[in-house]
RNA sequence: GGGCCUGUAGCUCAGGUGGUUAGAGCGCACGCCUGAUAAGCGUGAGGUCAGAGGUUCAACUCCUCUCAGGCCCA
């Protein structure tokens, strides 16, 4: 051992936790400016153009985050690392409802806390009241900052989890700046005839006067008893008029209010109908479906009724009915009273024929509009009918159901009425039952250009692909119109003046230089766009009568978001070259459930845009080439993480025990990110935790150890070539890893390069290299030393790189331990990497096989390891070559003096002949099974000509067959009277045999064992020299004294004193025996 | 009701173009090593590949249906 001149050239990573270590680099980073100095010296370089989507900040961030944004900072990681520069504007997302209803709930507990009532008690009022109560101006900004309220957790647990993101100058959408270059967007969508008014219908609070996100609508499911109403209307015939014979056709409802504004039925035109006369009666009839006969009539309905025709529902697509009520008047427009056809009608309840008011439901809107049906609503927005109905004028619609009922009665329409039980959404602030009402509604005409929308759609690179042809694509190509106004106060205001005199009228604000022209003054330095400031804004109207006012809505907050490709700079007032440069993005990564979110809003916005944005005319791809989408993170039993479960992960909890590199490793490797993850602490540390261990200890535990007795990167080591092949090989093996990494990466597959590096840390590294060159690293100056040394300095720093984007913080640690520099300012690939040796690569896997067989042997034939052996036979596939010059390594690992590699023409080695179905099935066809035995079974000498290349002809099947060498695999087996082991055509065989000369060398080796184990157990260092005493068994004493100088030289001993416990007072001693041969150790350390 | 995903060992996951002993890690059992040591390594036992049909000489793999779980939509 070699003192050491520069102990600490190489230092060790401290013992403490992960967390620690990381929080250490953290400052390390903040002190340099790291991700400044990566991101200025990537300047000029070509742009790899990531967007972040925006979080909005009034929630706390969760595990899940971390997940996405793990994955997003790993590619721009790599990018960055291959040298593009990369860009990563941070983004608030600050509008929207999620926003209103925390300050809303926050309003409820104040009201509350000054009435002295509970803050259940107020929600009931409605949440409008409340909020005009402390007027709109002090809502908004309340909204304003309460979008902020965990602003510092999310930028902090970015900075934790090493997400690099420039937090300096982020955008925010409810910034002027964003709101202007949203407002461009909507007016140049205007200019296109591409952003126009129509109905909507949304669940709907009739109480608080406001319609309901899915989000809020899903919180509010009760289970009630409603009316179930079967009503039977009279069909008409092909002139409209009432046939002679009544027939009627049976229709099911659950909310009868809405048959005062029925305008139509739908069929399914698949499924079958029948019409049926009761079989003592009239001769009038009934219509409807047949697998509903028995639900409607009753399981015995056959006894009573008898089938007069049966018909699919196309048949009945076109015919005419008569109305159950005829209260309203129909308008002069659309069509009324008639049967279409449509593939939402079930016929899994109800008669198979459902009632359509396309004023109150979703399916019945769109099928008016497919249809060109009338549209009806007598109901007014406090949910009363309007003084039009006057039956039941000012009743809330719910109310009205018992009124209509007895008025189908009396007009004999009513076939029965029964109630049911069923979940049915109510408003969660005041438990009103909510209804399904067609309110006013602006939109985004996106299915003027769907076709658009599914080829920019096909140009994306989805991972996985799945996503983009399938929920996507699925979505994209049933499009409907995008409502983008929201009856809200906290969000974009639409742009829309209206002339109060004249609503055709409008006039679309596209930039506050025009709003201020349109006033006729500059606007005030505080301008404020927001509600309720932007609303005092009017003027004239151009046509001479009446007033521009703008509409009340605000606009949905997705398209906010998916205006930020151009929005977060301000164009194009502002940065047209930036935009030019940095648009479309080259990758986006969010979670699934964006699919109708933030993926969508982008590409809708783009593609309405169309040549409005540089880089975006047609034929264009999305506003994003490439997307990673991420599925969810569950629990460690598979669950949903929600607050109410109380199943939530607290992310520092799990940084601050496993380190930020294991979760983030953890959450990339363990299963492709699209796939639903289950978050599990003891799996991290099982996984990623283990393999981080492994990898410091490779650094801390060999390595840097040893390095530091005066090794360094220098002339002295020996060129790669002149390397043994151990270190060729791992060097071999760090370029196949570097390359494939590098394409996993570049093809999004993070999984795939994770594990394939930790595989080969874990698997080559670790459990191959490292173990077999153990000793060569105790020493520092010999060629063979200085080697071991230079390779794996190499294996280690470009393992960093690799890792580097998946774990940022050891990685660093330990690169600029190697090195002395940042590996994040390095280059994830090598310019010149060592030259791929496949053959050697081969040959050393036939190595570890044959060991692992070697090892098995010895387990059957009961040797211990430490117990040499006389000699191994192996045999390897024909294909194998240059093993043979891998015989030291295999020797040295399994402990035997020889080792042999047999052919097939030894003796010691047998043939099998195994068939190879592939090819002979294409030759043989259904023969294949008995030809395959006959091959099989082939004679020895048959065998042998097959296995030296020839093909022979063999009688199979009651014919002659002619086998090809490629027909069959030979497998060789070592036979005769050693221990034998085979697996997939590697065989070795083990002689047991001990000699007596064996025998002594494994006792010298069971001393010299004893004498490290001792050494370690005495507390003496590595580097330590004793004086050792060996006494006891005769036979033990003699081995020692064969062995004395190579025990002496692997335990340090400068002296060996055999035979005589003497009169030496020992540092320790120990005493033992090996197979019942006793005898005593003792060393002192040399020099005490 | 529709779309998509998932179902392989106790657990977490691999398994181009169909080919006959279905693999790995963890855990478990047994053992090795003792100069990575509150580390390292080996061997082994564990599977009707969710189920049922079909195509084929041959199905974990292709097709159809069913079941279970998940996500999104209605």
């Amino acid at each position: 051992m070699t003192a050491g001149s520069s102990p600490d050239r190489y230092p060790l990573l401290p013992d403490g936790s992960a967390d620690a270590l990381e929080r250490g680099l953290l400052d390390t980073w903040d002190a340099e400016h790291l991700f400044e100095t990566v991101q200025a010296s990537r300047a000029g370089a070509r742009p790899y153009v990531f967007f972040e989507g925006p979080p909005t900040a009034n929630g706390r961030p969760g595990i899940h985050h971390v997940f996405s944004r793990t994955i997003k900072d790993l590619f721009c990681r790599h990018r960055a690392m291959q040298g593009y520069l990369v860009p990563r504007k941070a983004g608030w997302d600050t509008h929207g409802l999620p926003v209103e209803i925390e300050v809303e709930k926050e309003l409820q507990r104040e009201e509350a806390a000054r009435r002295g009532v509970d803050a259940s008690e107020i929600a009931k009022l409605g949440g409008k009241q409340l909020i005009e109560q402390v007027g709109v101006a002090e809502f908004n900004r309340r909204c304003r900052e309460s979008v902020w309220k965990y602003r510092g957790e999310w930028e902090k647990l970015s900075q934790r989890t090493a997400y690099w993101l420039d937090y300096g100058s982020p955008y925010v959408t409810y910034d002027n700046s964003f709101v202007e270059s949203v407002w461009w967007a909507l007016r140049t969508l205007h200019d296109k005839g591409l952003l126009t008014r129509g109905h909507k219908i949304l669940p709907y609070c009739s109480r608080c006067g406001t319609a309901l996100s899915s989000h809020e609508v899903a919180q509010g499911y009760e289970d009630v008893e409603d009316p179930s109403v079967y009503v039977a209307l009279d069909l008409l015939d092909e002139h409209g008029a009432a046939p002679a014979v009544r027939r009627r056709i049976v229709v099911w409802t659950t909310t009868p209010w809405t048959l005062v504004s029925n305008v139509a039925l739908a069929v399914h035109p698949d499924l079958s109908y029948v019409e049926l006369r009761k079989k003592t009666g009239a001769e009038r009839t009934i219509v409807l479906a047949e697998a509903r006969a028995a639900g409607v009539l009753g399981a015995d309905w056959a006894d009573r009724w008898e089938v007069v025709t049966t018909m699919p529902g196309a048949s009945l697509v076109g015919r005419r009915y008569r109305r159950p009520l005829d209260w309203v008047a129909y308008p002069s427009e659309g069509r009324t009273e008639v049967i279409v056809g449509e593939e939402f009608v079930s016929a899994d309840d109800g008669s198979g024929v459902v009632h359509m008011a396309p004023a109150f439901g979703a399916d019945d809107y769109a099928a008016g509009q497919r249809h060109g049906l009338a549209f009806v609503q007598p109901v007014n927005a406090r949910g009363e009918f309007t003084d039009d109905v006057a039956e039941v004028a000012g009743l809330f619609v719910k109310h009205a159901d018992a009124r209509i009922v007895e008025a189908l009665k009396a007009r004999d329409v009513l076939w029965k009425a029964s109630t049911f039980v069923h979940a049915y959404p109510h408003c969660w602030r005041c438990g009103t039952p909510l209804l399904y009402y067609a309110r006013g509604s602006w939109f985004v005409r996106t299915t003027a250009v769907r076709d658009r929308l599914l080829a920019r759609n096909g140009a994306v690179n989805w991972n996985p692909a799945e996503v983009g042809s399938g929920r996507f694509g699925e979505w994209l190509a049933n499009n409907v119109d995008w409502a983008i106004s929201r009856d809200r106060y906290w969000g974009t205001p639409l742009p829309v003046w209206v002339n109060d005199a004249d609503p055709g009228e409008i006039e679309v604000i596209g930039s506050y230089a025009q709003l201020a022209e349109r006033i006729g003054r500059p606007l005030p330095d505080d301008f404020d766009p927001h509600k309720p400031h932007i609303d005092q804004y009017t003027w004239p109207a151009a046509s001479g009568t009446g007033t521009m006012r703008r509409v009340p809505e605000v606009i949905d907050t997705w398209f906010d978001s998916g205006s930020m490709p151009f929005a977060q700079w301000h164009y194009p007032f502002e940065n047209a070259d930036v935009v030019a440069a940095q648009y479309p993005a080259d990758f986006i990564c969010e979670g699934v459930d964006q699919t109708r979110g933030w993926f969508y809003s982008l590409i809708a916005i783009a593609t309405t845009l169309g040549d409005a944005l540089p880089n975006n005319g047609e034929g264009q791809a999305a506003p994003y080439r490439n997307v990673v989408v991420n599925d969810l993170v569950l629990d460690a039993q598979g669950q949903k993480m929600s607050k109410s479960r109380g199943n939530a992960v607290d992310p520092w909890a799990v940084l601050e025990r496993h380190g930020a590199d294991a979760v983030r490793l953890f959450l990339v490797s363990t299963s492709q990110v699209w796939v639903p993850r289950r978050f599990d602490e003891q799996a991290i540390r099982e996984t990623a935790g283990r393999f981080l261990l492994t990898l410091r200890n490779v650094y801390n535990g060999i390595f840097a150890q040893y390095a530091n007795f005066g090794w360094q990167p220098g002339a002295g080591d020996p060129p790669v070539a002149e390397r043994p092949a151990l270190d060729r090989w791992i060097l071999s093996r760090l370029t196949q890893v570097e390359a494939a990494a590098n394409a996993h990466l570049d093809s999004y597959d993070a999984t795939l390069a994770a594990r394939r590096v930790m595989q080969f840390v874990d698997d080559d590294v670790s459990k191959w290299y490292v173990r077999l060159s153990r000793a060569r690293f105790y020493e520092v100056d010999g060629a063979d030393n200085r080697a071991a040394f230079a390779t794996l300095h190499e294996v280690l720093t470009v393992t960093c790189r690799l890792l580097a984007p998946f774990a940022p913080f050891v990685t660093d640690a330990l690169h600029r331990a190697l090195t002395g520099t940042s590996v994040h300012l390095a280059s994830y690939t090598r310019e010149s990497p060592t030259p791929v040796d496949a053959v050697l690569e081969r040959a050393m896997d036939a190595v570890r096989t044959l060991a692992g067989l070697g090892h098995a042997a010895r387990d059957v034939a009961d040797v211990k390891v430490r117990q040499p052996l006389p000699s191994l036979q192996c045999v390897v596939p024909h294909d194998v070559v240059g093993v043979e010059a891998l015989a030291g390594l295999l020797a040295a690992e399994l402990n035997v003096k020889q080792v042999d590699f047999v052919t097939s023409t030894d003796g010691l080695v047998s043939l099998e002949v195994k068939p190879n179905f592939r090819t002979l099935g294409k030759k043989f066809g259904k023969e294949t099974p008995e030809v395959a035995a006959a091959v099989a079974a082939v004679a020895p000498e048959v065998a042998r000509a097959l296995a030296g290349g020839e093909s022979v002809t063999i009688e199979a099947a009651g014919a002659a067959r002619l086998i090809a060498p490629e027909d069959v695999a030979i497998i060789r087996r070592a036979s005769g009277a050693a221990v034998v082991q085979e697996s997939g055509g590697f065989g070795v065989a083990l002689d047991p045999t001990i000699s007596d000369a064996l025998r002594a060398e494994g006792l010298a080796r069971e001393v010299i064992s004893r004498v490290q184990r001792l050494r370690r157990d005495a507390g003496l260092a590595v580097s330590d020299r004793i004086v050792l005493g060996v006494w006891g068994d005769a036979e033990v004493e003699a081995a020692v004294a064969a062995h004395e100088a190579h025990i002496a030289g692997e335990v340090l001993a400068v002296q060996l004193v055999l035979g005589a416990n003497g009169t030496s007072t020992w540092t320790a001693t120990q005493g033992g025996d090996v197979d019942g041969r006793a005898f005593h150790l003792a060393l002192t350390k040399e020099g005490t």
